[in-house]
DNA sequence: TCGCGTTTTGTGACCGGTCACAAGACAAAT
DNA sequence: ATTTGTCTTGTGACCGGTCACAAAACGCGA
């Protein structure tokens, strides 16, 4: 036991009979190597099971061949203590690693806090410690300019989940204002005209973009947008029950909500249920979370889904592409999809 | 942009005024060092910023700082696809990550493909190329031998979840034989008498011991246990649903299910709901898992939690000792929690 | 056959730490 | 004062790759 040697670069370059550099040369699939020569040492490499250690390769050379991703630690916090649900970091795990995989990288999480300062100086240490080739930054990290900053100072690519603004960054979000038109067109197409719609924050880009794409389909189908129907609420169960209660109880109730995140849909059912609304045949809900609990709730329900894996993917190959040189940059708009479930169905 | 240049050991060294092995003894809390001269190299340090880089300290020294979670790559792609939302990753991340943060460390994370050949070889290539201290496997890898003689032979510590046997290796798992007694107890102390027990498989070590630990409670407390109330189940939906329906159908029908996972949890409830058997007026259930899926069922699920954060922690801390040389190896149970929701109640 | 440009290969230094070992400082013992 | 031992500090080599540059091999036209 605990006697395996790890095959360096001199075995392999011994093995075949070239110098080092000949054998690194092959590894970084460089120019200016005979191919017979190159034959011959991958097939060296393979026989000795020979693998680059990733510590030595970024010691002189540029490249780490890690990918640093940034999840917010109270938001893990929270996930972790009320197990809720969010199923962000499973998604985000496999959608990374499959990729960073394929190219030989490895992505490595970590938690940041949210203020800034604190976040900069953890961001900081880390980076001095790991020199990652590149750096994604999660929500609400994705809007913290004090960590692009930073990250430009060190030099490292930067690849934003959810924002898509200017800066030679790789840039990843989904069409928020497509998804806000999409969860009404699902409705409308189900005959309702009474749709109403509960906002998270009236600040969030995000939300913004989702309202619009929500006027724009009630403006194409002629549908008359009301005011109060806009419900104001900010993202929290508590708050959306009081908005959802005083649209229920009131004459001409909706007939279909769209809520701006899972837990304000959840507050739909709970205050639907107790005014024994039935759901989906009285009112519709559309949720713009698909969480787990979202499609485990009773009826499950109608929601947009986010194509987390797909967007850090992403990030990761327009990360390792930016950091090989190929490009700066890029922006990236991946499409949603909207899965329907039970919550949905025609018009009253 | 672009130009800030990290703080190596000899800046500190030369702003101090002594040698870079100095520097690095404080560093790694090394003994013969003049109270003095150590207050003064930490202070630059501090005053520089200095944060040593782990690819460097792997280089020549022992440790790379890393510490490797294995996670079975289908089981991930698996949540992924269905978010089924297991939220397991998210307690991995929050536990390992926050103990690692606070020795230092930084943890990876890698997928794994269960067949052993595969596993072997795909494991033995992120360890050539990262050269982790230790190793995290969880299930189903934590079984997997092939993995641990591998990492025998490279002489980096093992660390195993939900697994207690031999070997020099840090194991922690759960109390299952005390999850199952507990389970039991707490629907006996509600007046149960008819207890099921729906098992997930005859040859899972952890589901026997929380077979024999329900066995325990029903002879301690009097009660009588009966061959057709444990249920052969193969911890999916499907098959669970025909073994409680079965149960529900008959004259005497339990009172009380125990479910030796979410899934077959879900399949009572789901059975339950169309015999039209009330939750938990006529039937208790719990749940050995605790998913989100269980705590937002309708109704949430009374359910053993496992404390999977606690246990990566251990699981973290302890490869860290033994990489340190402090200890070797080291058996933890960690204690388990039962969390008492809507669908338990006083017997009928 | 020679000369010259291009392609291919090799050499030594180096990245930022740590290891092994040697040397200096200092106090106690002879 | 010299010796011995312990404590503290410094020196050069080294880990496993890559960089910069030099050298060798090759191709091809004159």
């Amino acid at each position: 036991m605990g006697t395996k040697q790890p095959v360096t670069i001199r075995d392999v370059a011994a093995d075949v009979g070239v110098s080092r550099q000949t054998v690194s040369r092959v590894l970084n699939k460089g120019p200016s190597v005979k191919p017979s020569v190159r034959a011959r040492v991958e097939e060296s490499m393979e026989r000795l099971g020979y693998v680059p250690n990733i510590s030595a390769r970024r010691m002189r050379g540029a490249r780490s061949y890690l990918i640093l991703a940034i999840n917010d630690r109270q938001r893990t916090y929270d996930n972790w203590r009320a197990g809720r649900g969010n199923d962000w970091v499973d998604q985000m795990l496999f959608g990374g690693m499959t990729e960073c995989e394929r190219q030989g990288y490895h992505l490595v999480f970590e938690l940041i806090d949210a203020e800034p300062e604190k976040a900069q100086q953890q961001l900081s240490k880390v980076i001095s410690e790991l020199r990652p080739d590149g750096v994604i930054l999660t929500p609400p990290h994705s809007d913290n300019a004090a960590l692009t900053d930073l990250l430009e100072e060190f030099d490292i690519a930067v690849a934003r989940i959810g924002r898509r603004q200017g800066g030679a960054y790789v840039d990843v979000s989904m069409d928020e204002g497509g998804a806000g038109f999409e969860a009404a067109r699902h409705l409308a197409d189900l005959g309702h005209t009474r749709i109403a719609y509960l906002a998270g924050s009236p600040f969030y880009g995000n939300s913004l973009k989702r309202l619009d794409g929500y006027r724009d389909l009630l403006r194409e189908r002629g549908l008359s947008f009301r005011n109060n129907w806009i419900g104001k609420g900010d993202f929290q169960f508590d708050t959306a029950t009081g908005v959802v209660k005083d649209w229920l109880t009131q004459d001409e109730r909706p007939s279909a909500i769209i809520a701006d995140n899972d837990q304000m849909a959840f507050a739909v059912l709970h205050v639907a249920n107790r005014l024994g609304v039935k759901i989906p045949d009285e009112l519709s809900v559309v949720s713009f979370e698909d969480t787990p609990g979202v499609r485990l709730s009773v009826p499950p329900m109608t929601a947009i889904r986010q194509p987390t894996a797909a967007m850090i993917a992403k990030a990761c190959s327009g990360l390792i592409a930016q950091s090989s040189g190929d490009d700066a940059g890029g922006k990236y708009e991946l499409p949603f999809e909207l899965i329907k479930r039970e919550s949905t169905a025609a018009a009253p």
